[in-house]
DNA sequence: ATGTAGTACCTTACATAATAAGGTAGTGAA
DNA sequence: TTCACTACCTTATTATGTAAGGTACTACAT
């Protein structure tokens, strides 16, 4: 996988699978490591970048099978703006499928 | 349109747009500038790195109506390129696309 | 008791590439 | 002769993903 193509998609992605369900970070890693190859350093740091934006809200619960979890729940802000950037997403690759649609066929 | 979401997929837009014809710089600035609102000071840096590549070859034509124009051909290692490129975005839009249904709708 | 695997979090140094903002120079029209 | 447009290029900065490391808890097997 192109690794340049990850660049940018990731806090879309993540605020994704934040919108319906609360998560832990290793939960997130664990699923965007299998879907699209990102490894867990780049995670923690943009969920800092995530809660400094005000878009989540954090938790710590203990858990019996490991060391505790820190949840990740979406602001209104972060919904807010999943919406907005998925719209942006989508425009985005409409805009590259008509350059690319040129091409090789 | 989202700063980040750009990184990346220029490569594939140049040689999608190079693929059925060459293409002089400022054309191919003009294009993108309209369609993903890229600016030139991008695209130069690209095409020397396609350049280095091996996925381009260029020429110098002069043109009438202003500067001389640099020209730039797909190799044939540019277009096996594109391919490859082309089926690698569309695998990674797809897998984002199974991410980001789960949210908002 | 000790080692290993899995869970869960975090940090640092590095590489890449897009941006903004600049520069040079040719042509043609006001 | 100044302006607008064409056409190319460069530099410093910023953002962000990667690789590679680290800490520490639990459970299970040796």
């Amino acid at each position: 996988m192109n690794i340049q193509f990850k660049k940018g998609v990731l806090e879309l992605c993540v605020l994704s699978l934040l919108y319906e369900n609360e998560k832990y970070g290793y939960e997130l890693t664990s699923i965007l490591l299998e879907k699209i190859n990102i490894s867990d350093g780049t995670i923690y740091p943009l969920l800092r970048r995530l809660k400094q934006d005000g878009y989540v809200n954090t938790y710590i619960r203990e858990s019996s099978e490991g060391p505790a979890r820190k949840y990740y729940q979406l602001t209104e802000l972060g919904k807010k703006t999943q919406i907005k950037l998925k719209e942006q997403w989508l425009d985005f690759i409409q805009s590259v499928d008509d350059i690319i649609k040129g091409g090789s066929c």
